[in-house]
DNA sequence: GTGAAAGCGCTAACAC
DNA sequence: GTGTTAGCGCTTTCAC
């Protein structure tokens, strides 16, 4: 533990050359010999020499730094985008500090809050809780881009999301092709990822002439809560449930099969998000998938736009969902 | 996008009165009168004024922020415990960097190097893949604690792990106990947790005068792999499948399943580290459970500490996993 | 209690 | 090409 890290300052004595003169170097300026260069940069090797990227902010008065919120760290859904997200800005030369809301609003707030201290230079949130109040505030100090829920609309804040109204009645079409026409839906109810994803199954519905129902997940879209609103269902005897996620969908299945019924050929599932998980052959989960990399991709790209110009007009992307065809649906029985 | 943001002093103009003034009456110090406080404060508050923390890290030379360096963010024991950790550093006042390495080595040891060049004040290495040297070399220059790979010791990095080996015993005890002997492990292979457990699982084979039959699971520890090495482990016919961890082992669940047995009537399976997933009804998964949240407590707890007192002997704490007796396995058929 | 002044480590004109 | 200088926004003595 060294007491105190070497500065440009001790490397500029030690290679014999002003500060100026280093900073310039190791910012890899023309503007430095190549015979100073090299002193220079063995200098800064032997003292174990490390720029302070506070002091560095300060100077340029840019944080080189985008702040990414994530609503919780344990949706596989939000790891792969902040993955992408990371990956992407990181080749534009940003550094990205991360922080979780762990579900919680409040934390959400402080985390945002430190994250503002740190002069973040653009902001990405990933399906947070925060109100259109606090949003457009944000909007106006920083760039912005919200990504997953694209209900609120703020002056100067991009959004990227999944086109979830596409998205169910892509899960509907797909049922009804293989024959179903008595579809319930199981819905995530007041959040607005799942109305807008009631809506696409509703509207798909009726474009196929068929009879919406739609039974809520009451406790959020966890799989205990999927199997608990899966067991009522049942009692309407449908031939198919398209489920608002992934997670409730897997709980909806081991309700089917505990009331004795097969999946798929009693009851066929859909689920919605294409978690990798779903993947397991045990689960073989057919599901509408996000498209999480593109979404990540875009919503770094928007930001690093808009950090260029901030004053842009506010963009909306809705990206295409498309259909992961896996074992838990078939043909309606007849 | 205001072009420049308000700094202390605007504050103190606004509030007539000194820079120095509203720096301490910011900090809360109690050399400030409440009238001027309050002062103060109005202006900060209509200013929107927020400090930044740059300046602020130069000028007190502490960032009061730690790093956080987590192999995967996918892997949801990871997000357990890094969600913990944030947490409990959060309360003693530091903020934290996330990063990951995205499963690459190279990209690992950049990210690293951010962290640094922001002068974080400690480190959390969440099953990281730094090779002996460079976690040497981190460890003179910043408190930091390694959680989940506890094999490298290096002078003054703390450690805290599960303890695998007695969770390996953990799972053979239990299988032992409902009266299998022919158990097979399939193992992860060579990194460090995988050998762990693996002879955690000899030597408990060994106490019971079990002759132990291990299988590596070939291309890490995914649902495919345990399905893979499952198969081939089934030629032996065991009555019990102990497996590295959960992932694998409900491949290892399909592929007996697929081969016309059934879980656990003809064959017990049981994962490692009691990953919520293995909750889920339809998979039911009997596990030994990392305890992630006092894995996390301890490790922001030593780090805690270790930033007060550097120069402290390296800690290495092994925590007690626990086993969650689920639905995969029961008796041992006669 | 309050203000003036120095300095944290770095960059960016600007001279030479 | 290289050195000098003046800050970036903040904290922190040290006088008053």
């Amino acid at each position: 533990m060294s007491v105190s890290r070497p500065t440009i300052h001790d490397v500029a004595s030690r290679a014999g050359m002003s500060k100026s003169l280093v900073s310039l170097a190791l910012s890899g300026s023309p503007k430095v010999s190549d015979k100073s260069r090299a002193k220079i940069e063995r200098a800064a090797e032997e003292l174990g020499y490390r720029r302070n990227a506070a002091a560095r902010s300060l100077a340029v008065r840019r944080s080189q730094t985008i702040g990414i919120l994530v609503l919780d760290l344990h949706n596989p859904v939000f790891a792969e985008i902040v993955d992408v997200v990371q990956r992407t800005v990181r080749e534009r030369g940003f550094s990205t500090m991360l922080v979780s809301g762990g579900n919680d609003p409040a934390r959400e707030q402080t985390e945002l809050e430190t994250l503002l201290q740190f002069q973040v230079e653009g902001l990405i949130l990933i399906s947070h809780r925060l109100p259109e109040h606090t949003l457009a505030r944000i909007a106006t100090e920083v760039p912005c881009v919200t990504v997953t829920r694209d209900d609120v609309a703020v002056a100067g804040m991009d959004r990227v999301s999944n086109d979830d109204v596409a998205g169910a009645g892509l899960a509907v079409d797909h049922l009804v092709e293989l024959g179903h026409k008595k579809i319930v839906h199981l819905s995530g109810g007041a959040n607005p990822v799942s109305q807008a994803r009631a809506a696409g199954y509703e509207s798909a519905m009726r474009a196929h002439g068929l009879e919406s129902q739609i039974s809520i997940v009451p406790g959020g879209l966890t799989d205990a809560a999927g199997f608990a609103a899966a067991t009522t269902a049942l009692s309407q005897q449908p031939t198919a449930l398209f489920v608002a996620n992934d997670f409730a969908a897997m709980g909806a299945i081991a309700a089917i099969e505990e009331a004795g019924l097969h999946v798929p050929d009693d009851v066929s599932v859909i689920g919605y998000d294409g978690i990798t998980l779903g993947a397991l052959r045990n689960i073989n989960l057919t599901s509408i998938a996000q498209p999480l990399v593109a979404l990540g991709e875009k919503a770094a790209e928007r930001l690093l736009q808009r950090i260029e110009s901030p004053l842009a007009p506010a963009q909306h992307d809705k990206m295409r969902s498309r259909l992961l065809t896996r074992g838990t649906t078939g043909p309606a029985r007849s």
